[in-house]
DNA sequence: AGCGAGTGTCGAATCGATTCGATGGGGAGG
DNA sequence: CCTCCCCATCGAATCGATTCGACACTCGCT
């Protein structure tokens, strides 16, 4: 009688069989009332905080707990607003389920796999890691955990996704349509070695992570090949580095259109723009991706493609709690459009000539 | 034999006791490498992932999960990147002990009492939301989870601080040294009812936040009595919203100082005194609060109080450690400073007449 | 009064691993 | 050659609840 009361105690207590005192937690309608009630006030006397969570987990087979992969540290992903945003509709959703939201991010990348075997989980959610082959996958899949991918990784047992290529293109169309014809594309990173600045055919080739592949396939669709500049990682700082790198060169070689992989990034080059003394969208146009609510930015609207960013955690979570239930649910794709603000316009004269 | 196969199985795959494979996969030394070797050629055999996490939470008692409260919705405590700091820190710590941060948060504010107690947890952590008296802590100290609080609740098993007075006093005194003799703060909410607006002293002696109290009674020593205006959020737009509200007088009426209780409300402030065509510091000085890193400022440097968030998560997580192995961990007061940033200068000459 | 239906409670098996104390065998020392 | 000790392995209890099928009792109907 040392430790905590338990079930069973509680049972004694009232007077009643451990399942009779299970059932009455339960709430099940299948006690009577006035058991119940007995059953209760001996917890309340013996200070019972009600069934143990994890012997209730062991039993039933399911935690309440679902996994959300974050590619990076913490600190870095949510420096993103889009990242914030999936993640907060998944808490949404998770939340009305009375599930819990279970944070798995890297020091140095991604978790441990030793983390990853030692964590319950019902399912997981890989949210803002689009790598495709994240080695973490195939990891909870041989545990049984329920997969589900959010606009990448591969192997998944749910794919939420949207139109990166359609949105892409039909951006890179409208920035084609306003005349421009030097264009250079700022890209989240490509594999996740740290490298930066102007991306190689080959590396090109061995894109690692899926959405950016396709939004790249989406500018080039429209403009044919095009520079490529690499960032460390999806950070206005990185998006401000890597603009000073390609709007901070004589004019004749500048390009009068910056396409940014994200709002994130395209915030960085507004910066750098701004720096350089570069009119937006007068001497360079700039767009984004995601459509994030940048509140800093002022009257600033970004150019970018809009994805129901919140619909899409929602989506997320959703999958999985279909998962953890036994069902087959079908995958997701959301639509997404463009949405044209004020950091483009028509490409300034005289600037389309050889590159 | 439908179902995963279970340690028992491997154990028989391999010819020992369930005992003996599972001190081979606890790694324990007093298993010889032979009989590890052959338990584990057995578990990957037969396609066992390794021992249950459920189980064995269920037998050593300890789950590897720590919990982290915010008071608010995702969305709304992450817009602030002091939270995110905080939560970076703590994440750190735990992903360096194979330990699982859950993340919880509440639609309506906070986590059900449901979900509370339906989570298994080692410890929880709460971080955001300095809310004295929380409803979850009586109901965490009664399942026995031990908890550790950030800047604000009571009734924690221990308390990782910093001196909100001191720091909000140290502030107003280089703010009345400057000469501002008018001098208004914008405040987090008070209480959680959504209210906004100039504070009462009824409402002001009722204020439920720990910390928003202690920087309150900071600058009270100073100055005496000021107006507070109150926001709905810690947040950016709201900061902008009072801004606007507090600046957006006549010029005789208008404070000289405006002091922001966190650098998120300070970055809206010096939104809402740019739109009204104010110059900072020549009109108006404005500091903040957290010592935060808002990239979007560009040049402008926040005249705030700078606290060491990060390792304000770390001591958080380590202290949440040490109470799970059993130990009783010292209460921590980390050191302030305060950094003199280009939004604070002299008062404006002849500002300082009557109110 | 007898029978069937329905309701409330109980027993016992089960979820899957961990761990302590016991046991057996082999090697070293006398 | 015998004994003592140590080390690797094993048995069995345990963690705390859930749940299914069985059982007993009551009520209603004929």
């Amino acid at each position: 009688m040392a430790g905590r009361p338990t079930l069973a105690a509680v049972a004694a207590a009232a007077g009643v069989s451990p399942s009779t005192a299970s059932l009455a937690f339960s709430g099940s309608s299948r006690v009577a009332p006035h058991t119940r009630d007995r059953v209760l006030a001996a917890a309340q006397r013996l200070g019972y905080p009600g069934p143990d969570p994890v012997a209730a987990s062991l039993r039933r087979g399911r935690t309440g707990v679902i996994g959300a992969f974050i590619g990076e540290r913490l600190l870095y992903a949510f420096r993103d607003p889009h990242a914030i945003t999936l993640l907060d509709g998944i808490s949404e959703v998770l939340g009305a389920h009375g599930a819990g939201l279970l944070l798995l991010a890297g020091d140095a990348g991604r978790p441990s796999a030793e983390q990853i075997a030692r964590l319950p989980l019902d399912a997981a959610v890989f949210a803002t890691c689009g790598l495709e082959d994240d080695p973490a996958i195939p990891l909870l899949r041989r545990r049984g955990v329920p997969l589900v991918g959010v606009e990448g990784p591969v192997g998944t047992d749910v794919l939420i996704d949207i139109d990166d290529f359609g949105g892409s293109r039909e951006l890179a169309r409208h920035v084609h349509d306003l005349g421009h014809r030097r264009v250079e594309v700022i890209a989240m990173p490509l594999r996740l070695d740290g490298t930066t600045g102007p991306v190689s055919g080959a590396r090109r080739a061995r894109t690692h992570y899926r959405d950016v592949r396709r939004r790249l396939a989406g500018v080039e669709d429209v403009f044919g090949s095009v520079p490529i500049h690499e960032t460390a990682s999806n950070s206005v700082a990185d998006g401000l580095a890597a603009g000073r790198a390609v709007l901070g060169v004589p004019a004749e070689r500048r390009p009068t259109a910056v396409i940014a992989q994200s709002d994130v990034l395209a915030a960085g080059v507004l910066q750098a723009a701004a720096e350089l003394g570069l009119r937006v969208p007068e001497d360079v146009s700039i767009t984004g991706f995601d459509g994030a609510d940048l509140h800093w930015l002022g009257d600033t609207r970004l150019t970018t493609v809009e994805q129901p960013t919140a619909e899409k955690g929602r989506a997320a979570a959703r999958a999985a709690m279909a998962l953890v239930a036994g069902d087959r649910p079908q995958d997701v794709l959301l639509p997404i459009s463009l949405r044209i603000g004020t950091t483009t316009g028509p490409a300034p004269r005289g600037a389309n000539g050889h590159r």
